[in-house]
DNA sequence: GCAAAAGTGTTGTCTCTACACCCATGT
DNA sequence: ACATGGGTGTAGAGACAACACTTTTGC
């Protein structure tokens, strides 16, 4: 008994070696997307000099005893601190030879893995109200960076952020996420520069307005901005019980 | 050199034992939406009794030396002979769990596998016009079936199942699809039953073929079906040029 | 000639687009 | 007072939903 429990939660701190998630985590200033890449910095174990230093998304092995939502949100988890974040599994990677650049390699090395191993990657994507986050992982430090400036990441990331970029603004176009970028309260503008900002266009003021006026899951509250230089905003809360009670049969379909 | 190269081909053949791929594949009969299943029949070694008799669908390890999407073309490949199947990965179930009935088990020992062994599965699901499958998979029965009248498969492959249709709605009601399921040339009532089906609903003919007749990408020809009990319905093809030139900026977006 | 599916138009309602000015606040 | 973003209405065009009858074929 007790060794089986013990069996039990030894297996739950096993690595499994051969599969891994990744999170691209997506925050937004108000101005842009944003997203969240973690220092990789190589030194030389003996000289101590810097062989190289690039940028990696979050990513862990997953344990033996765990799932794979369950593995991405710990990696989220790790880094913030925050629970029941919003967080999608959106493709998984395996082509034989990712990891073949002789950085990822050396860092996979001075880390105690074996760079020949393929490893299959779980891609997730998170959205993240950006001011919520404490800038560290591991050990290492974490920066929030604008999406359209990440020019090369490390290993297969940036095809990975890539790829999440394009399902982001799938899901975006289809289903109402936005908020889960935004505080709780938010000002429509807000809402809409998130839609203007990833989808990559620019929308009426007066049009996206009348739009939301017939979502009844977009409340006004009877509440403000403060402190802000110009005439302050309502603000409004997403209502999520009248978004699931009331979204329609939704058939516009296109051929 | 010879060593390597001979490494190298061996590896390719050499199975990944954590990861593998399932194929969902849909099929239409212009009536009802159906699914590829396999027979798995297990015998007792020694009576040779039958101790069970269920469906799964088609899926296979990986090889090591192989991409995702490769091994979900190779196991629709080995079944129908075809290639260049429309083919989705929609999504990776890796439950820690996932196989533990005891029926699932056995048939797992009795293949040299086991059954302990945590397995990573990626998701697939693959659209086919029905009459081009012949039915027979490693020497295992393989039939069609009306997808709403699965109710139950080995493993978690009716969750997969599941997910899989799900998608394919996702899917359907975004991007024009639909068209890989029938011959093609099709007539517009069996383009129409393809989003009835699927879709679970009823459209209006004549509303139907209005929205038909906006899109340019799909073209009537100056041709018609034969050796029908009825008037005889215009053929149509889709063109993929067509839409992926006009597809526009997309933004119907639903806030 | 009959059964079976093909094919076709109109109307009212709703949604989309384009477009310009005044308002409330902080500095 | 001025700079900054907040907030509002209208009109024309296109899409959507609802609805019934005639046509062409095989048998």
């Amino acid at each position: 008994m007790a060794k089986a429990s013990s069996g039990a939660l030894s297996a739950s701190k096993v690595y499994n070696n051969y599969v891994s998630v990744d999170c691209v985590i997506f925050g937004f200033d108000f101005t842009r997307l944003q997203v969240l890449l973690v220092d990789r910095v190589m030194t030389d174990p003996e000289s101590g000099v810097v062989r190289f230093n690039d940028l990696t998304l979050t990513g862990n092995h997953i344990y033996e005893d765990e799932d794979l939502d369950a593995a991405a949100a710990r990696v989220l988890f790790d880094l913030t601190g925050l629970q029941d974040i919003y967080l999608e599994q959106f493709r998984t990677f395996g082509a034989p030879h990712r990891i073949s650049k002789e950085n990822d390699r050396a860092w996979l090395r001075a880390n105690g893995r074996n760079p020949d191993q393929r490893i299959i990657t779980v891609g997730y994507y998170s959205l993240l109200a950006t001011d919520n986050v404490t800038l560290e992982w591991k050990g290492r430090n974490v920066q929030w960076m604008p999406v359209d400036e990440v020019k090369s990441l490390a290993f297969d990331h940036l095809e990975i952020l890539e790829e999440a970029l394009a399902a982001l603004r799938r899901k975006l176009l289809h289903e109402p996420i936005g908020f889960a970028l935004l505080p709780e309260k938010f000002t429509l503008s807000q809402l809409q520069r998130i839609y203007e900002v990833i989808l990559g266009v620019s929308l009426d003021k007066r049009n996206f307005r009348k739009k939301i006026a017939r979502m009844k899951y977009l409340v006004p509250l009877d509440e403000k901005q403060k402190g802000v230089a110009h005439k302050p905003a309502r603000l409004y809360v997403f209502d999520r019980e009248q978004y699931e009670a009331n979204k329609k049969d939704l058939l516009d379909f296109a051929i």
